[in-house]
DNA sequence: AATAATTTTTAGATTTGTCTAAAATAATTT
DNA sequence: AAATTATTTTAGACAAATCTAAAAATTATT
């Protein structure tokens, strides 16, 4: 079944707001879409209609199975065009949001496939947001920061906590970028560098403070 | 300035009538575009009140200078994503059309000028179709079979006749694909084989029949 | 040049998604 | 528990993009 850009939004937002709330209410809906709770109400009936949504006037309202199903969806397409905009085309993770807002809505079921293997099948987005699986599971992956990983096991770096040029300007010295394998060689307890390897280049140095501000994951959970 | 996927799609058909008729007239837009007469002439109002055509009611119509500007702005997005969606991701170029036309409407210049450079600054697209450049200028490149291009000569693998299976095992196996340096070494009258070299791979054979279905367009040309 | 045929435009309706203002319902306070 | 406040829904309107059917303008035919 197809949807609508503005359906999608929607599905998207609700499914967002239940994390917190077991049940979402049409004004925090609205405040979240930036909208009126008349046109949230108004598509609430639509949505109900198309069997997306469980609903009861005045009650609040949420996704059914197949509600989710669908959020998962274009949850996942959004993180897959952000994760392509962060390490194919280079631009900042602060910036790709909003261009990700228009190409999930590009509902070609091939096309997502395919990009998620161009890709590498990545399992967290450039925020550090875990990107849900063909089937829609979301993978459980608990991120560290480098200085936290375990010298000798290897992680794939899923984010940088900013992306400032300076900060930018070392990840590319070093050959450090998202996804890049990475494993802690030693680690100094002077000051804190440590010993790292990136998987097919020499290994270098990185100072404490940049560890701390590199985010990895366990490379081993399935 | 900002348009509707709507108003885009009309912008390129009219852009793409002009080229075979002097002034465009409204059935052969509606027959274009699928549509009917009677909504060409709504969404042609809206054009020339934001300025994009030179119209007159009955006479006909076409772009004006701002109106081409933007068409090549539309065509150049769709043939760059064509581009991608053949050379990255390796679907088939006769199926990247519709997804394409879903792209091409999402309107970051900083996207399209990451992904420009991303994939090369290619001129043409898998149909041999040239890619406006970032000024709105169309390339005139002209293409010749692989068994036409000058022995020693390096020409750019632009477009594949056709996308059979068969075919694309060969050229896999070969390393050719869309973009590929190839330059003719030697070519061998008896059956038309001919000697090639891609880019940082070792010398191989191709036959005619290969040759003659792979197009290329001159390096050198600016 | 008058009539017929074709093309184009207008008039009015429809769908999707939105809005404001008013009415209905639920929650809170006294 | 009655009154007040807050939330949600309805009613009716609007803009964008489309449509059908009828009217207007142009082109072709006799």
């Amino acid at each position: 079944m197809k949807f609508s850009a503005s359906e999608e939004n929607y599905i998207k937002s609700i499914y967002g707001l239940q994390g917190k709330t077991e049940k979402v209410n049409t004004n925090s809906l609205a405040v979240h879409m930036n909208t009126r709770a008349a046109s949230v109400t108004d598509m609430l009936k639509k949505l109900k209609s198309k069997k997306l949504i469980e609903y009861k006037k005045y009650y609040g309202f949420r996704l059914n199975e197949f509600g989710n199903r669908e959020a998962l969806r274009i949850i996942r397409r959004h993180r897959l065009w952000e994760f392509f905009l962060v390490t194919k085309l280079g631009m900042n993770w602060d910036k790709v949001h909003p261009i990700a807002e228009e190409l999930e809505h590009v509902s070609s079921n091939d096309l997502i496939k395919r990009l998620d293997n161009y890709l590498g099948q990545p399992k967290i987005d450039p925020h550090g947001d875990p990107i849900p699986d063909a089937q829609g599971k979301m993978p459980v992956l608990k991120q560290v920061s480098l200085d936290n990983l375990p010298t000798k096991k290897t992680g794939i770096v899923s984010s940088v906590s900013s992306q400032t040029h300076q900060m930018m300007e070392m990840l590319n010295h070093y050959g450090i970028g998202i996804g890049s394998q990475i494993k802690v060689l030693k680690s100094f307890d002077f000051d804190g560098s440590l010993q790292i390897k990136i998987s097919k280049q020499p290994a270098c140095t990185i100072s404490g403070q940049a560890a701390q501000n590199i985010f990895v994951y366990d490379d081993q959970e399935k």
